[in-house]
RNA sequence: GGGCGGGUUCCCGAGCGGCCAAAGGGAGCAGACUGUAAAUCUGCCGUCAGCGACUUCGAAGGUUCGAAUCCUUCCCCUCCCA
């Protein structure tokens, strides 16, 4: 299933295969939260910039449209038209970033819905039956993403705690597989890893968990609060804990430059909403960094957001242009910004693994890094 | 020709003797955003190098310790009546 192809110290270049299709890593899942990507973009869209796995939200199909009607439905896959591989994040980061709507216990959390201040109440089990329900291709273990500045003792208390949820997260998924009518019988479970930034704890918590025989294991809980340099320390110290033959997945990261950093440490999935995000706002990246189309800089530029990009939109597409659009407050000019930004996650990832394919990663990395810093605005390294 | 209501900082628009460089929008400028409550949020936005000074509220005079706010005249705009 998982196969490691090379390797250059600790980073890994793989292949993941799935009942929807293999994935080759490193790679960026790209972010479709509610069944889309936002800023307008369509499953074709995802296939343009060169997806090659999706990343839905559990917590919020489950509040709108509802994983029984996708599950009706023929699930997530039928349902957004996209036959790639999706992985479901599980709600876990929910209670985090809801963190004013929630109260957490052991048998699970009780949220607000964003949408109409109902209670939800999620817990494993949960967790488990909406992503069933979805049919997703990888289901995320329910876990607490605590805030990086949590004390010490609650971020312990969190982590064991979200081990003995991983527990309940194994025997439910089974059980669910084994069930007839569910959309996917062979669906996979990625655990993950808490701690803050404890090394102790992270390590402990790594150790527990390492024995499970998951699919896959995933770090939680960081670039929430901590510097860089702390996520490389944890990572430093827990992706050697986890099992070297199953995929890594840091979860929510990030910059182009964390990425770099990551998959040196040994990390094979990413997500992030920056691309996304940073491309609805107007931010685009390039070779040369990060650059804000909304500055007036830009207002005569007749040059493509990256000169040689292959993306959909710089060859056809000037600056001065999407600029505009912004200004004029098209919806275009989202579209654009993010389709450039995906693509430009996506090619990064490939440029990655044919780096790493070819024993040049180290090289690769230090020229992506120096370039990042050509441009006046720079992502946090 | 008569009458009503008006002219406020780039625009719209509050203010109607001191707490006014003047509310609030918009525009403009800049920043933030890391498993998406996010097409969002924050800051700046008369001039000068300052919590200090200077120049502004159609124009010119005047009243007052003090005026964007009151008075006089003038210029311009809207609407109504002829």
């Amino acid at each position: 299933m998982y196969k490691i192809l090379k390797t250059e110290g600790r980073a890994k270049r793989a292949l993941f295969e799935t009942p929807h299709g293999a994935v080759q890593t490193p790679v960026f899942m790209n972010v479709g939260t509610a069944a889309a990507i936002k800023g307008g973009l369509s499953s074709e869209d995802l296939e343009r910039v060169k997806c090659l796995i999706e990343l839905s939200n559990t917590y919020h199909l489950h509040i709108r449209p509802g994983d029984e009607l996708i599950r009706d439905l023929g699930g997530l896959h039928k349902f957004m038209a996209w036959n790639g591989p999706i992985l479901t994040d599980s709600g876990g980061f929910q209670i985090f970033s809801l963190s004013r709507l929630r109260r957490i216990k052991e048998e699970g959390v009780t949220f607000a819905s964003h949408v109409d201040g109902g209670k939800i109440f999620m817990g494993p089990e949960e967790s488990m039956e909406i992503q069933s329900n979805l049919g997703s291709t990888i289901a995320m273990a329910f876990d607490e993403c605590a805030h990086s500045r949590a004390e010490y003792e609650y971020i312990r208390a969190s982590a064991g705690r979200t081990t003995r949820w991983l527990l309940r997260c194994i025997n439910r998924l089974q059980e669910l597989n084994a069930q007839s009518g569910t959309i996917n019988k062979s669906q996979m479970l990625f655990g993950v890893n808490q701690g803050g930034v404890y090394e102790d704890i992270r390590l402990e918590q790594a150790e527990d968990i390492a024995a499970l025989n998951l699919d896959g294991y995933a770090v939680g809980g960081l670039a929430v609060g901590e510097t860089a340099e702390e996520m490389y320390r944890i990572l430093d110290a827990v992706i050697p804990i986890l099992p070297r033959d199953k995929p890594t997945y840091l979860m929510g990261v990030g910059t182009p430059a964390n990425i770099l950093e990551a998959v040196e440490r040994g990390v094979d999935f990413f997500d992030c909403v920056l691309p996304a995000r940073n491309g609805r706002h107007g931010h685009v990246y390039t070779d040369k960094g990060k650059l804000n189309l909304l500055n007036a800089r830009y207002k005569r530029d007749d040059a493509p957001i990256e000169e040689g990009c292959g993306c959909p939109v710089c060859g056809r597409h000037t600056k001065a242009y999407i600029r505009h659009l912004f200004k004029a407050k098209e919806m275009l000019a989202l579209r654009l910004c993010v389709l450039h930004n995906l693509y430009y996650y996506n090619t990064l990832m490939g440029e990655i693994r044919s780096a790493l394919d070819e024993n040049r990663f180290a090289r690769f990395k230090a020229d992506k890094l120096a370039g990042y810093k050509t441009e006046m605005p720079v992502d946090e390294p």
